[in-house]
DNA sequence: CAAAATAGTGAATGAGGCTTCACTTTTTGG
DNA sequence: CCAAAAAGTGAAGCCTCATTCACTATTTTG
C-alpha cells in the first residue's frame, strides 16, 4: 500500500518548513541575500543543507517565498487602512506611518530586500555618495528654513526622502516607462513638484 | 640608468586608464556590479584581464573609482545650482529636476549603483512587491483627486516618490539613526508629513 | 518485525569569476 | 643593437557557495 503521512508527521514537516522560512527571514533581514547562506539557514533551522532542498527547489525559490509572505502581510495591513474611515489624506498619512513604524520596530525585512548590499568597500562608497547628495539637499532646506521660505522640519528626514523619491521614480517599477522627451519632461516636472511641495508644506501635519 | 616613461608612454597609460574606467562605467550602468565582469571590462577596453590589475588593485577599487568620478561630477553641477541665483525653492526644484533629467538622458550610472540587481527571479519578485506598495498609494491618491482633496498630478510618479521616500528614510545613509522610541516617533512623523505635504501640494509648481 | 517508502545528512561536486603568475612583447637607456 | 625594465597576456589557481547524491535514520505498512 502507498505510503501515507500521519497527522503528526504532516505537522512536523510543516513546522520544519516554517522554521526554514523563519531562519531565512531572519538572516536576510540582517545581511541581505548575499550573506544568507543556505548552510546558515539550514543550521539556524536545525536541519542539514540537503534537507532544505526537500522543502524548496532552490535558494531563489526559498527567498521569493520569504519576500512574498512578508509583503503580503504588509499589504494586508495597508489595505485595511485604506478601507477604513477617514479622508484620503488620513489614509495616506496612516499608511506611510504604519509602514515606517513597523519597519523600525522589528526585523521586518521588506526594506532589507530593497537595499541589497554588495561588497563592503563598494557599499561604503555608495553610502558616501548618497550622503553627499543628501548634504546638498540639507543645505538647500536649511537655507530655506532660515529664510522662512520653508517651515521648520526634520532636515535629515526630508533630505533622505528627497533622495529616495527621485531615485525610486527613476529606477523603480512604478516609474512610468520613459520613452519620448514628452514623457520625460512630464516626469521631471512631477518629481520636482513633488519634492518642492513636500518641503514647502512639511509640518502641514496631522 | 633607471627606466623613465616617455611622454608618449605616459599618455598611452593614461588613455588606457580612461578606457578602463569608461568600459566599467558603461557596463555597470547596464547591469550593475554583478554583471560587470572584470573580463568583460578588459575586452571592452581592449586589454587583457591581467592588465587591469596594473591600473587598479581590485575590482572593488576600480568600481569605487567609477562611482566617485560619476558622483563628483553630479555634485559639482548641483553645487553650482545651489550657489546660483534664486530662492531656496528654486534651488530645490532645479537640483531635483537637473538630476532627474541627466539620469534619464544617458547611461549616467549614479542610479544604477543605487538599485543593485541580484538574481533574476528574486529581483522580479522584489519588483512586484514594490509595485504592490505603489498600487496602494496610487489608489489613495486617485481617491483623493476624485474627492478634490488633492490636486491633479501624475499618480504613478507620486506613488513612486512616496515609496522611494520612506524606503530611503528607513535604510539610507542620511536616515537619522533611530534609537529610542522618541526618535522613531519623530521620524515617523517627519516622513509621513513629508509625503502628505507632497501629495496635497503637488502641482504647486514652477 | 521486515520491507518499502520517505526524510535527513553532510561531504563531494561544479560553476562562476576574481586574482595571480610564468611568460611574451614593448619600451627605455647606452 | 643589446640588456634591463615595464607593460601586457591569458590560462591556471583558488575561493566561495549552491546544489547534488550516496548513504543513514525514521516512518509507514502488512
Amino acid at each position: 500500500m502507498a505510503y501515507q503521512r500521519s497527522e503528526k508527521m504532516e505537522q512536523r514537516l510543516a513546522a520544519n518548513r516554517e522554521r526554514i522560512l523563519g531562519a531565512a527571514r531572519k538572516l536576510v533581514s540582517k545581511g541581505g541575500l548575499r550573506e544568507a547562506r543556505m548552510g546558515t539557514v539550514a543550521s539556524e533551522a536545525g536541519l542539514s543543507t540537503g534537507a532544505l532542498y526537500r522543502y524548496f527547489p532552490s535558494k531563489a525559490d526559498l527567498f521569493v517565498d520569504v519576500l512574498n509572505a512578508a509583503v503580503d502581510h504588509e499589504i494586508l495591513i495597508l489595505d485595511k487602512i485604506v478601507e477604513g474611515p477617514g479622508s484620503a489624506r488620513d489614509h495616506l498619512r496612516n499608511a506611510v506611518a504604519s509602514f515606517v513604524r513597523r519597519a523600525l520596530r522589528g526585523p521586518n525585512l521588506a526594506y532589507a530586500f530593497i537595499a541589497e548590499p554588495t561588497e563592503a568597500d563598494v557599499d561604503a562608497a555608495r553610502m558616501l555618495c548618497r550622503k553627499q547628495f543628501g548634504e546638498v539637499f540639507k543645505r538647500i532646506i536649511r537655507t530655506g528654513i532660515a529664510n522662512h521660505e520653508f517651515p521648520e522640519q526634520d532636515v535629515d528626514a526630508s533630505a533622505a526622502c528627497i533622495v529616495g523619491a527621485f531615485t525610486e521614480a527613476l529606477v523603480g517599477p512604478i516609474a512610468p516607462s520613459t520613452r519620448g522627451t514628452k514623457t520625460q519632461d512630464r516626469l521631471i516636472d512631477a518629481v520636482s513638484s513633488f519634492c518642492v511641495a513636500a518641503v514647502v508644506g512639511a509640518g502641514t501635519g496631522a
